[in-house]
DNA sequence: ATTTGCCTAACGAACGTTAGTTCGTAGCAG
DNA sequence: CTGCTACGAACTAACGTTCGTTAGGCAAAT
């Protein structure tokens, strides 16, 4: 990938994000680079391409992120507060991506489709090893161990609604909040 | 509305909920109902019209029951463990509509968009009194109450995504299976 | 001399929407 | 009960616009 196509992509994906794939045209991502739509392609091969290539390149962040996470050995409680960090850190370092890839992956079509789920389906699996990894050890409740992962995410990936770079919390102050809402609840501990 | 104003309406809603309000077109939704794109016309003004309707019949049910669980008195945890409850009960008895509330509230334009923004928040508000009512009572750990209630809102509102009405969780053992979880987390409280 | 990056021009298809019309039926007057 | 009226709900046809995309050319950089 050309310099010049990586910061195509980067501008057309700050597009992107603000209306949603399905409702940006080849002509605003056009105007806000300041060429001609037809100039577009001679860098992607189609507009589904751009979010191919969006959804494609977080998912593989993600996916390194958590074996990387399972492959290290620490305890379970470890592993989630790490997946966790690494996990905030990926969307906020690409909060564009970050958006288009949890919001837009859904007018992926085709075979790009099939390996995209593919792909998040491993994802979540190496999430929800690590809560299995929690059973075992004693640590976390037993629990719907599907239920904990998807909830868990969802609380993780709706920080991309929310946050703002400038804002008073940086990644990893919101990755430590998250991970003792997340393993510690909203209630008091009074035995402690 | 008439009653087959509503018909058109929900099965417009089923539709929608398939690829998202931008990706659908006014004839997918004609299609679906085996009449003519024009015909959708006589019963309302504009596409928009649909994502109008849907959005804020959703966000006045929210509303109304946050506001409710507000003003009965009960603590803290009776109180969000209520409001858990009515908002998956609306979410999983207004599946279609439900998703798109969600997910496709963006695509409203001018003073739709506006005052749709403003009952969110004022959902969100509720989300948090009942937080602050928590701290006060000194029974929630002291937290970010924003950040509190956009986590639990996150969490309850992604199960649209992979709840399925034939599955082997009712709304209420989902909302009970939540409340656990958002209240003590995921960790084993090992004085019990 | 070839490649790269963008251009102009235009294609056909799909888009949301409107105008005007037809048809069935409910309500009512004779 | 019949005949007239009014109206709701659908239709056909088409509108102007926007869509994603392609073909082909041109100028600068390699």
């Amino acid at each position: 990938m050309t310099e010049r196509k990586k910061e195509i992509l980067a501008l057309s994906q700050s597009v992107l994000k603000e209306k949603g794939y399905a409702a940006t045209s080849v002509r605003d991502i056009a105007k806000a680079l300041d060429m001609e739509p037809a100039s577009l392609y001679s860098h992607f091969k189609s507009k589904e391409d751009i979010l191919k290539i969006t959804c494609f390149e977080m998912a593989d962040k993600f996916e390194l992120a958590v074996k990387e996470v399972n492959d290290i050995y620490f305890n379970a409680e470890e592993k989630l507060r790490m997946a966790i960090k690494l996990h905030v850190e990926i969307l906020t370092q690409n909060l564009d991506s970050a958006l288009i890839f949890i919001r837009d992956w859904r007018n992926l079509t085709g075979t790009s489709l099939t390996q995209f789920t593919a792909k998040r389906n491993v994802y979540e699996a190496g999430f929800r090893e690590i809560v299995q990894t929690g059973i075992d050890e004693g640590i976390f409740n037993e629990t719907d161990k599907k239920f904990a992962a998807l909830t868990i995410l969802s609380s993780v990936n709706w920080i991309v609604e929310w946050y703002k770079p400038d804002g008073n919390l940086n990644a990893e102050q919101i990755a430590e909040k998250l991970s003792n809402f997340i393993l510690s609840g909203l209630k008091k501990d009074i035995n402690k």
